[in-house]
DNA sequence: TCCAGTTCTGCACACGTGTTCAAGTGTTGA
DNA sequence: TCAACACTTGAACACGTGTGCAGAACTGGA
């Protein structure tokens, strides 16, 4: 059995199907008895207009395509839930797809879009970034990245949203130095992702700006999940003089290096402060309560699916919107309980 | 500019197209030196085939739609990537699409998906359920249901993947029993998920089996979140024979617990027992780390796809898979430190 | 009654791809 | 040399919708 038609309806009304498809568009072209009586018709017929014809027809697919490493990490959960929320708002569906971090899975992606035809494409948190910018640029649609780099040459097709990470790592450092430590621990990531590399950029400023010693042996990289992170740490506390402050590139690393932490019966904050990044839901429920920078998860997924339709209706905008991050004081920090000796 | 189409191929290779056609997608039916350069001409214009036209002529679209409550849920999270990825690999894309538990809303969806013609339906964690599978079924769209209530009747197009939660359930609270735990307290949900349904009619059960009394004050209900688990445990706390131990129906809402027993002083599994249900990353990471069920959550999502896959081929399968749990004993119940006085 | 103007409708085509069928070309065997 | 056959190609149409344009139907005024 076929899906019913604007020509079924056609022949039920006893018009032609232009006709039917102005009624149904509700367009001032046909007259209103005739528009109301068609519409009867489709609604008893069940009709249910295709929107691959429309598509066909109008070169518009109201289709827009997001990208991201995995669906299963909770910060992007909730950027697409803000793109979500706007796409549908206006009309239009979100196709959805997991790179697991993998540039070849990444590009081949974006080529199923492509072939989709949607109308725009969102990447979140991608390792390529930049790097392939010209091939989504020789596409021609329409392309927001989410904190990720920016190519410095402005470009008509991809614009970004990022969160101001120099500024949120210098609040992060200033907020552990201002309580008087001194050897401060960086965890990242060792994929190398943008936002990592910036908030290192945040640390290493930071220290410098200070007049604090750079110490490499304090710089260790995860995974951005709790594994990584909580490997990470058992690094850290191997080492002679392990730090009194530890600043996580994210909240998942924070919490592998919690639990790390609790594992090894050392105290939060009392023996070693732990900051993360992000605000995830679950930082509001760890013991102690993390201390970490806020990002507008949702808003940021919000702001660049209206960076989108911006685009779309051929309204002027910026092509890079910076968001601030908000350092949200918990329970995790505190002034470090030792004197380190480390004069300097 | 337009997109090259295989007209503009032809035109280049002087055939005509339905030659093009037919060499890019391999037939026999062309010489292979004409259908060599016809594929050598199509690279060099760069051409990627328009799934649009091609859906419309194939009354294909290889597009699957999946509605969750809300993709910022952990446990659906994991459950998506197992569709995304099963998806993936047999070429099929997939639509997100958010209900926020509003059955309003998730009935607009499945609208939505049926005009974008999608060739199945996923429907995780819904609360409407079973309820509007006779709207469903009308659409007459291939439909699997994850962990939801599946009618008696059996569908031609509805099919379901779940956990045995009865099962689940009646584990966890021999666990608990088997420990010696008399007053065992149920954190639910209050929107009525199927899920809490049936893993409270195995706590009942299990009461009644072991011939231990149902005290209606030691069940509370959350919002499956952690938040309203937290306010569920401080009512748990309000009342005058306080639970020794908490079982509650997810993870999520088990944290809140965790972190109302944890803010409060009360030690766990010291002074008061708690599991939860999923096995969410998150409860590897938790002081003490909790005992939970685990769900195969990414496999349930393959499960589920690769069930819409066989039905796309034709294969008979069955119209209703049950999936079993595990119980994670990990550190967050033990035997209750005080006699509660409750002999029977 | 006729004309001009307005309102409404349908024809024809477009969008990009796939498929059926007929016809063209070349090959083989009698 | 010719028929039978296999191989290759293209014309025509289908899928469902939207739109420009021509023409039909209707309205109002002289």
């Amino acid at each position: 059995m076929r899906h019913v038609s604007i020509k079924d309806i056609a022949r039920a009304a006893k018009v032609s199907h232009p006709t039917v498809s102005r009624a149904l568009r509700h367009s001032p072209l046909v007259r209103s008895e005739t528009a109301k009586e068609i519409r009867k018709i489709a609604e008893t017929m069940g009709y249910r207009p295709s929107a691959i014809g429309r598509s066909l027809a109008t070169r518009k697919t109201n289709m827009i395509g997001v990208v991201v490493t995995t669906i299963a990490d909770p910060f992007i959960a909730d950027v697409v839930r803000g793109i979500e929320d706007t796409a549908n708002e206006f009309g239009y569906s979100v196709f959805l797809a997991n790179s697991n971090a993998n540039p070849d899975r990444e590009i081949q992606v974006v080529h199923s879009f492509h072939e989709r035809r949607v109308d725009g494409i969102l990447v979140a948190a991608s390792r390529v970034g930049a790097l392939y910018v010209p091939l989504l640029s020789r596409l021609r649609v329409p392309i927001v990245l989410i904190n990720n780099q920016h190519p410095d040459e402005p470009d008509q097709f991809v614009r970004s949203v990022m969160i101001d990470n120099i500024k949120a790592s210098s609040e992060v450092m200033g907020h552990l130095i201002g309580l008087g430590h001194r050897r401060i621990a960086y965890i990242g990531d060792k994929s190398g992702f943008h936002s990592d590399t910036e908030r290192f950029a945040g640390y290493r400023r930071s220290l410098d700006l200070s007049g604090y010693a750079f110490s490499p042996e304090l710089v260790v990289h995860g995974d951005g999940k709790a594994e990584g992170g909580l490997q990470a740490m058992e690094k850290l506390l191997q080492i002679a003089d392990p730090p009194t402050a530890v600043f996580c590139y994210n909240d998942m690393s924070a919490l592998g290096a919690l639990r790390t932490l609790c594992a090894q019966g050392i105290r939060v904050p009392a023996d070693i402060s732990l900051i993360g990044f992000d605000d995830l839901a679950i930082a509001s429920y760890t013991s102690p309560l993390l201390t970490t920078v806020r990002q507008p998860k949702q808003q940021m997924g919000r702001i660049a699916m209206q960076m989108l339709l911006d685009t779309f209706s051929g309204v002027e905008s910026k092509s890079s919107i910076k968001v601030e991050g908000e350092l949200i004081l918990r329970e995790s920090t505190a002034p470090p309980s030792r004197c380190d000796g480390n004069a300097n």
